[in-house]
DNA sequence: AGCTAAGCGAGACGGTACGTCTCGTCTTGAG
DNA sequence: CTCAAGACGAGACGTACCGTCTCGCTTAGCT
């Protein structure tokens, strides 16, 4: 801990004007709000800074693009919720996080915003590798801790690919935000989380 | 009725010059062409006009978006290779309709434009509904055909959801196109159908 | 004449649609509008483009700078008026001329105009170039005529370099447009021509 | 001794509070060095802090433009070298001035930086004052006992008015400066010279 | 054969956002 | 205190692409 703040404070020399925090909050707010009102390409860097009254000098000093705005309000204020537990059976347990994690995605902002980030990025390397450092990577991460204690309880058999299972339990929701093709809702949940758990071949 | 205006059109060539084919087709490579060349940016109605010494007034009375063009350009060169028969058992036959998938996102110019298309459609309803129309519908609707064969002949257990399926074995394959959080290879793939087909839960 | 004709139409090749006359006509009132205005950091790019609702790519695509701008509409607005004539006697000819010249100074807004065209000729040597070209040498080359003239007339000192005496009478007149170091008016046209016409010297 | 620890301390501004009269040097230099390096528009708050590692505000404590720090500049360094002085007849004194100010002009970078100041002065009243009050009206001034006194020689007509006389003969060396419309050379100051000091009307 | 309509290349045009630059002010910490 | 470092708001810069528009030329089928 010592150790980590002192590195910490070595990391900030601290000459010359410190960084405004609540210009930083402003912005990211802002970003979010824009997204929120429909149109994704109202998230313009132009915008933002009208819209917070913040120069564009101050936004590009900061961030490389509008996603990469919108990106970071989206950590700072969905990465708490976002926390990996058990709740009950492991079924229980993956309805549960597909349940809210379709949740952000429906009942929120945090849908345009996922799809923004997704889309930017295949355009946008660091965004890229900032969206799976930052936010993909540590999710998988600590569902990795909660499916390991899964398997070590016997609720998951013996070698199963953690990473696979995940892939194959989250990505569908991923993809319906992203391509629409069919409903995501609860009842689709369930059926992917059934059909993932029980696997659709006849043998065994 | 529009089957039927379009057949009335076919039938009577309407009045006037009758539009190039050969602009069609030298558009639709140069579009393919700079996705090739790596910058997704440089895939603009500009470049492509400049590149095929095409006006582009001519570009936008056929094709709304350069993504528009690049997906056309997709779908002539790809619709042919991409047909669902069966392959054997059903573990084969999905394994090689994910390897054949996979090879197109990771061997060719393909997956650049599927990336494209994506994230393009994440603003642009109308992409959106084309891409579902044009490429992922159809696509499913044969895969369901084979599908439901294997049901029928005892491969695949009764009452599996065909959408959940698809969806489980396939859109992980999308979503390591789409954000690179892991290699796309056939190991994955292997590992991907044998946990779809197994299941992942201990119990019986 | 054919030939002529020919060679014109050759010259005009008429690809493309043809550039708008009004669009050039208002950008270039609105520049000198706005230099009339008063404050010269008001001639920008950004504002023309504004004031004459027209788009700033418009503006770039024909001229390189604001100051360009308000130069070739001085130079349309001006130009006529600004002839070399004899107006009876060598000094009436000089103090007309030198009047004429003061008047566009003081009495207009191009006196605004040259002053800003000068100072961003300074960092600026297409402007400068165009300046002397269009402006400078054509004015110079019409009194060197006049000068001429009044030399085979023997009202002008033979072996007097016509080039010099243009400097001696005129760029006083710049001068003082351009420092304001003393007054520019009519009492100081008088001095000034009478002193070159007669030198100070003593001797003779 | 207190010489010495002066000397000491502006050797070494980093130990204990530099003295501003170091920095007022170091910026005065530094602006000088950047106009002599070609390019005006380099002339630069920016770039006079970041080249002399000064900060900014210390600039603008001082200076209220970057012209006007290399305006001071430019009188620190050359006010002693256009000193009035007779120099033989009063041709020889015209001419001696006219080379020292066209050498000055064109084998220094006070050219530049006078071209600079001049350009940067017709949007700035203040600048265009500090121009008159410190540079062009103490010269006149020195130069004006010069003539009198040539006047009360008998060298010079009686009437004539001196500063006319002024204008004429050196108000075209700061033109070509300006302009460039034709060389600015010896060739050039002698015909000058000469022009006014006999006239250029062939009457008595 | 002439007429008519659409296809087409060229390129001007109004917009909008981009990313950079400089200005002038400010806020901190160091000496 | 003075000065460095540097954050910040403001706003112009010049570029790129968008989508629309006017041109003149071409290419057909229709009268």
């Amino acid at each position: 801990m010592m150790i980590e703040e002192k590195a910490l404070a070595a990391a900030k020399p601290k000459r010359g004007r410190p960084r405004s925090d609540s210009v930083r909050t402003l912005v990211l707010k802002t970003a979010l709000e824009l997204l929120q009102e429909g149109d994704t390409r109202a998230l313009t860097m132009e915008n933002i800074a009208a819209r917070a009254r913040v120069s564009k000098a101050t936004l590009y000093r900061w961030w490389s693009s509008p996603s990469a705005i919108a990106f970071e309000g989206f950590l700072d204020a969905v990465s708490q919720h976002l926390t990996w537990t058990r709740s009950g059976t492991l079924r229980e347990t993956l309805l549960s996080q597909a349940t809210v994690l379709m949740q952000l995605f429906t009942r929120t902002t945090f849908g345009c915003t996922i799809r923004r980030v997704i889309a930017d990025a295949q355009s946008n390397p660091e965004l890229q590798q900032a969206f799976v450092a930052s936010f993909i990577s540590p999710r998988r991460n600590a569902a990795k801790l909660v499916l390991a204690e899964a398997m070590r309880n016997g609720e998951l058999r013996p070698g199963v690919d953690l990473d696979v299972l995940l892939d194959i339990v989250f990505d569908p929701i991923y993809l319906r935000l992203l391509t629409r093709h069919a409903p995501l809702d609860e009842a689709f949940l369930i059926k992917l989380v059934d059909t993932v758990l029980v696997g659709v071949s006849s043998e065994r």
